[in-house]
DNA sequence: GTGAAAGCGCTAACAC
DNA sequence: GTGTTAGCGCTTTCAC
C-alpha cells in the first residue's frame, strides 16, 4: 500500500480510500490504484485490520472428533456456509476429552475468533467452562450435544420424537422386547433418546423393563459389553435400539458372532448418518441426521449473531430427523425367528 | 497489558519483558506481573504479534473434500501434530474443483498463514496456480495427490509397489483376468497405480489386455459405468483392482446387483482406508493407507520448513502402505465359480 | 533494572 | 478531493 502511494505520488490514506471506492476520490485515481494493487497482488493484511477492527472473519469449530462421518460431514456444512459468507474456520478436536476441549476453547479465544461452534465432548459434566465465553461475549452456537440452552443458541434434532418413532416402528414390525443401549447420562442426546424410548414403549402399551435399558460410554468395546449383557438376560430382547452409530455397529458384530440373525432373531435400529447405514449388511434402519444442514444451520445462526447490532437472545433450532426404514428392522415374510416365535 | 502496567506503576515494556521472563527484570516484579496477568486472564493479542512478527502460528489445509474418511482422518493427524507444536489449522475444501481450490489458496495466502498443506483436486491439470505460492515463499507440503515434487515437499505412499503387490496377490489367489479401474490420468495416484498394475501383470507373466484397463472420474456413477463396461466384455475379468474406495464400493454394488459373488466369481481389491473395508461384506482386501501418519508427517515436514533458518530443499516422504488381506480376494476352498472354472 | 519511542499495516476523524 | 495524524496491542532498540 505504501508502495502504491509512492508510485502514484499520493498519500497512503488516499490509497486506502480508493481501494474501498470511497465517494470523494477521483474516479481516475481509483482505477489507477486498483490496477496497481492488482498488478502487485496486494491484499490487506488481516492482522492490521484485525488489530484495528477487533474482528477476524474467522470462526472456531470444536468437535469431539474429526474422523467420524457425523462430525466431518457437519464440518463440511460449516465450511460451506462460512465460505459463502466470507468467513474462515479454525478447527480443533477435543478427542472426546473435556480437558482438551477446555484447552482448545482457550486457544480459540486467544486467537480472537469472531465466534464459536461447539459440540460437547462425551465426558462434559462441568459446563462452567463456558462461563468464560459468556464473559467474553463471543457468540457461541452448540450443536447436537448441547448445554445451557438458555444462554447459548443451539442446533439439534428432535431426539425425543425420533427415538419414539424408532421404538414404535420396532413394535409395528412385531418386536416386543425392545432394548435400548443408551449413552452417558450427562449428554442431552442420551437423556432425550431415553425419554423418547420410554414414550414409545408407552405408546405401544409395552411396559418398561429396566433390564432392557443399559448404558455405555459409546466406545466399541463398551457397546459390545452392553450387547452381551442384554443377550445374557434370561429373556433376551428381540430388538435393540442403539443411541448411535458405533453402538449399533458394535452390537451388530456381536450378534453375528453369536449366530443371531438380523432382523430375523433380533431387530436393530439406531441413530446414524447416511453413509455407513447402507454399507453394512443388512442395511440399517435408522434415524438419519441431516448432518450437512446441521452444519449450515449452526454457522447461519452464529453469523447472524456475529453480525447483529444488538445481542440476540439464544435461539434453539430443532431440525427434523427422518426415519429411514431399511432391512435391519423388517422381518422377512414367513421368516419368523425362534425368539419371536416363543414370544407370540 | 496497559492496565497491568498502570496497576503496578511500571511501563508497558517492562510488563512485556516480565511476561517473557526477560533476564534483567527483578524476579519479584515478574511474579507480580504474572499473577495479575493470570487474574485478568490476559492473553497476547495475536494480531498485534502477527503484525509485528509476520507470523501467525496458523497453517492452512486444503483438501478435495471434508467428508471422506480418507481426508478426515488425515486432517485428524494434521490437527494432532499441529496442536502438539502449538499451531492452529484453518481448513478449506476445494470440493474437487480446481477453481475453488484456487480461490481457497488465495484466501489462505491473504490470511497470511505460516504454511500450507494441500491435496490436489481431481481436475487439477494446470498446476501453475502454485507459482503464486513459490513466489510468496510460504512453505507448502503436498500429500497423496501431488505435483511439482522438485519444488514442494510431499508425503505420499509408494503407490507403484503397492499396486504391484495387489496385482500379484490376485494372481496368487487364482485370478487370471485382472482388470483395473483407474482414476483421472492427470493425478499421480492414478498414473502410479496403473504403473504398478502393469508391473504386477508382468511379474506374473500375464499379458496386458487394454480392454481390462478403464478410466473413471472417481464418482460413484462413473465407477458403476466402468464396472458395467468391464462386465460386458465377451471374456469379462475375474478380478477387479480399483484405484480407490469409491470405485470399489460402487463396483461391489454393481456385482451384487448382477448376482455375481465376491470373491467367488470376481475378486475385488482396492486402495482404501481402514474403516469402510471391514464394514462391507465381504470384507475388502485392500492397501490400507496410514492416514493419521500421513497427516502427522505432512505437518511435521511443514513445521520443519517453517521453523528452518534457511530454505529447505523439497523433501519427499513415501510412507509404507500395507496390504491387508481380507475376504474379497480369497476364494473359499472348493468354491470355484463358474467364471474361473471356464478359465482353468 | 526500567522507561521512552518507533513501528508492524491499516483506518478514520479531522484538517485543509 | 486529498493529506495528516492518532492509534489498534505489542516488541525491541536505545537510552539512562
Amino acid at each position: 500500500m505504501k508502495d502504491i502511494a509512492n508510485e502514484l505520488g499520493v498519500s497512503i490514506s488516499t490509497v486506502s480510500r480508493a481501494l474501498k471506492d470511497h465517494y470523494d476520490i477521483s474516479p481516475e485515481l481509483i482505477v489507477k490504484v486498483k490496477e496497481l494493487a492488482q498488478k502487485w497482488n496486494y491484499t490487506p493484511n488481516p492482522f492490521a485490520v484485525g488489530l484495528l477492527k477487533q474482528r477476524t472473519k474467522t470462526i472456531g469449530v470444536l468437535v469431539p472428533d474429526l474422523v467420524t462421518y457425523f462430525y466431518s460431514s457437519i464440518i463440511s456444512g460449516i465450511e460451506s456456509g462460512a465460505r459463502e459468507r466470507g468467513y474462515h474456520i479454525i478447527i480443533k478436536s477435543s478427542q472426546e476429552s473435556s480437558q482438551k476441549a477446555k484447552e482448545s476453547l482457550q486457544n480459540l479465544l486467544d486467537l480472537r475468533v469472531d465466534g464459536l461452534i461447539v459440540c460437547l465432548s462425551q465426558d462434559a459434566v462441568d459446563v462452567s467452562d463456558f462461563d468464560l465465553i459468556l464473559a467474553s461475549e463471543i457468540p457461541l452456537v452448540f450443536f447436537d450435544r448441547v448445554c445451557r440452552v438458555d444462554e447459548f443458541s443451539s442446533v439439534v434434532i428432535d431426539n425425543v420424537s425420533a427415538a419414539r418413532e424408532l421404538t414404535v416402528h420396532l413394535f409395528e414390525n412385531g418386536y416386543r422386547r425392545i432394548a435400548h443401549i443408551a449413552g452417558p447420562e450427562n449428554l442431552n442426546i442420551s437423556r432425550e433418546r431415553i425419554a423418547g424410548y420410554l414414550e414409545g414403549l408407552e405408546d405401544c402399551g409395552l411396559s418398561f423393563n429396566p433390564d432392557y435399558l443399559v448404558h455405555c460410554d459409546l466406545s466399541i468395546d463398551q457397546s459390545a459389553l452392553a450387547t452381551d449383557q442384554l443377550l445374557s438376560h434370561p429373556l433376551p430382547p428381540d430388538a435393540v435400539f442403539g443411541v448411535n452409530d458405533t453402538v449399533i455397529f458394535s452390537a451388530m458384530k456381536v450378534l453375528k458372532k453369536k449366530g443371531l440373525k438380523v432382523p430375523c432373531d433380533v431387530g436393530l435400529v439406531g441413530f446414524t448418518d447416511e453413509f455407513h447405514a447402507t454399507v453394512v449388511e443388512p442395511n440399517l434402519t435408522a434415524i438419519a441426521h441431516p448432518t450437512f444442514e446441521i452444519g449450515k444451520e449452526a454457522v447461519g445462526l452464529l453469523l447472524d449473531e456475529i453480525q447483529a447490532e444488538t445481542k440476540h437472545p439464544a435461539r434453539q433450532v430443532a431440525l427434523k430427523a427422518k426415519l429411514i426404514v431399511r432391512e435391519s428392522s423388517i422381518r422377512k415374510r414367513g421368516g419368523v425367528s425362534k425368539v419371536s416365535f416363543e414370544d407370540h
